[in-house]
RNA sequence: GCCAAAAUAGCUCAGUGGUAGAGCAACGCUCUCGUAAAGCGUAGGUCCGCGGUUCGAAUCCGCGUUUUGGCUCCA
């Protein structure tokens, strides 16, 4: 903890270096912001012209000379009017603003090193004999809106990284370049997975053959999963009259994700950038019994949403996308069974998924006049998904008015494997649809009563999924996944006929197999498969001609294996049923 | 949407005003090979698009598109 202390003083005091390096490389600049943040700090400036790469090496190296001419952080706490002159005279308008944020009777601190003064709570380090000139590093160079306010000016931010020592930072940047290594997009064109087309339109995904295939196991688990929890699935229309729309409310809070409609005999149709009111109105399509409750139904439901052209990236944020989405019609008597049963079948399938590192977040009601449903009724979902949570032994937060207007929720944070965050699931509540729609069941007293919903995506979408899912593997999926689980190679062309065999055996008995009759040397096919990252690589020739075998290779090296085709089935087909890795 | 940068062969990238290049991939030929790249050859480009400056533009300027890094938002 001391230690974490250290290094986000280390990181905040390396801004304010910076910040000095700034202003006398750039007399004018103003400077803004400059807090410490994970794995690094940043600094934003209103300065006097643009930034290029170079100016980031002659910052650096002033930088790198104050550090080393050792100027104390001195703190002072002064007076307002004594800062507000100090800052005047100094034209930094962004200081003055948050000075006057800082709220009365809040002392008001400044740190000076070097003749560099910052309006700054702190803290720092003690001298810049604490900071270590090579175990720093400038990395990028971004706009940013004056207080995160898009109505605001844009001002430069610089982004650097700040560590104890320069081997930290080297292993930082190992780190940066691991994750450039398996950066989806990147590993996505080398296996040939997906790919988007400026001229057919940003942010919408096509799926190519491999990844199609990874696609269609991970659908098809989770199809199989949802059957056995109870589940039922759905499927509903890409587009719904404005009716549909007007009636949730979309049109209303939801509008300016929607895309405009079209025109159909007249009537407003909208493609959905959601799936509830398709499910509700399956719902309404019938009366029904408290009996028939709970309801689980479940659809992989693709939606479009307008994202602003600046945030799409890649498969992680797009404008067409599938949920795997389902909604959950209960008694309020069963709204706790239900969220336990939720979290827990979502844990279970991300461990299947390789993922075991998973924080949630609770949200809870907002506040009245920004919320729809009665007390009663947000206190108890909100305690349901509490004692879900803690039921599971789940590290959690809680967000103290985070929920949407309609419902308190969870969502489900997960680690990949170089120990990133990504939201993936939610579980949210939802109090307005069912209002809006009308929802009712006939309870044991023959009363219609409301249903409690619940919305929840437990992968979130496949496209943001997928997209972790290969970050996470770095495209070495495991044997349940890989697009290509075995590629039978021959040793020369003599034994094509014999590798094409060997391939409609294993096809027949379920794998996803190729053979590679190229005429590329055994070598180069090898080092081929094992750069497609192929878990299994059959080499055959005269000796598993014969024995009507194959000599198995694994991507991951050494061992190998001679066994019969038979046998290559059933130990692949085992590898598979218990998802191992390979 | 906003700020900045980028866009050259299928991929990765050279090319700073004077005839558009390399490696890999593709295709053809030779070789018939035992666990990470055989050899030779052929073909492949509206240099993102439109306009401008210039005797001449991949290169300079403007507008647009897309991508990247951020801001904001979010599955």
């Amino acid at each position: 903890m001391a230690q974490d202390e250290q290094l986000h003083k280390i990181r905040h005091s390396m801004a304010h270096v910076m910040a000095e390096a700034v202003i006398e490389k750039f007399p004018g600049t103003k400077v803004a912001i400059g807090p410490a943040i994970e794995d690094g700090f940043y600094y934003d400036f209103d300065l006097p012209r643009q930034l290029n790469e170079e100016d980031l090496e002659s910052i650096s190296e002033r930088m790198q000379e104050i550090i080393k001419e050792g100027h104390e952080f001195q703190r002072s706490v002064v007076k307002r009017e004594e800062a507000y002159e100090l800052f005047k005279k100094q034209d930094q308008d962004y200081k003055l603003e948050l000075l006057e944020a800082i709220p009365e009777g809040e002392e008001v601190s400044l740190y000076n090193q070097g003749g560099f003064v910052d309006l700054c709570r702190g803290p720092h380090v003690e001298d810049t004999g604490q900071l270590n000139a090579q175990s720093f590093k400038l990395l990028n160079i971004a706009g940013a809106y004056w207080r995160g306010d898009e109505k605001n000016r844009m001002l430069t931010r610089i982004y650097g990284t700040a560590w104890k020592n320069p081997k930290e930072l080297r292993q930082y940047l190992q780190r940066l370049e691991e994750m450039r290594k398996r950066d989806h997009r990147k590993v996505g064109r080398e296996l040939d997975l997906f790919s988007t087309h400026e001229e057919a339109g940003p942010g919408l995904i096509y799926w190519h053959p491999k990844g199609a295939r990874i696609r269609l196991a991970i659908e098809d688990y989770w199809r199989a999963e949802h059957l056995k929890n109870g589940y039922e699935m759905l499927y509903t229309p890409h587009v719904g009259k404005s009716w549909l729309w007007e009636t949730s409310g979309h049109l209303g809070f939801y509008n300016e994700n929607m895309y405009s409609p079209m025109q159909v005999d007249e009537n407003d149709y909208y493609i959905k950038p959601m799936n509830c009111p398709f499910h509700i109105m399956i719902y309404n399509t019938n009366l029904h019994s408290y009996r028939d409750l709970p309801l689980r139904w479940a659809e992989l439901g693709t939606v479009y949403r307008y994202e602003r052209s600046g945030v799409l990236h890649g498969l992680l944020r797009v404008r067409g996308f599938t949920q795997d989405d389902a909604h959950i019609i209960c008694t309020p008597d069963q709204v706790e069974d239900e969220i336990l049963e939720v979290l827990r079948f979502s844990l279970a399938m991300w461990k299947a998924f390789g993922f075991s590192d998973i924080k949630a977040y609770l949200a809870t009601r907002p506040g009245e006049d920004k919320s729809v449903g009665d007390d009663s009724a947000w206190e108890q979902a909100s305690d349901s998904l509490k004692k879900a949570i803690e039921a599971e032994g789940l590290d959690y937060e809680v967000d103290e008015g985070g929920g949407a207007f309609y419902g308190p929720k969870i969502d489900l944070k997960i680690k990949d494997a170089l120990g990133r965050e990504w939201q993936m699931t939610t579980v949210q509540f939802d109090f307005n649809l069912p209002e809006r729609f009308d929802m009712t069941f006939v309870d044991h007293d023959g009363k219609e009563k409301r249903p409690y919903m619940v919305h929840r995506a437990l992968l979130g979408s496949i496209e943001r999924f997928f997209g972790v899912l290969v970050e996470h593997y770095g495209g070495a999926f495991p044997i349940w996944l890989a697009p290509v689980q075995a590629r039978v190679i021959p040793v020369a062309d003599p034994f094509n006929e014999y590798a094409q065999d060997v391939k409609r055996k294993l096809l027949a008995a379920g794998l996803r197999v190729e053979a590679d009759v190229s005429d590329n040397r055994m070598n180069a096919k090898i080092r081929n498969a094992q750069n497609e990252k192929v878990p299994y690589m059959l080499i055959v020739g005269e000796k598993e001609k014969d024995g009507d075998s194959v000599s198995l290779r694994r991507r991951t090296g050494k061992q190998q294996d001679v066994m019969t085709v038979e046998e290559f089935i059933g130990f692949a087909n085992q590898k598979i049923a218990d998802k191992e890795e390979i």
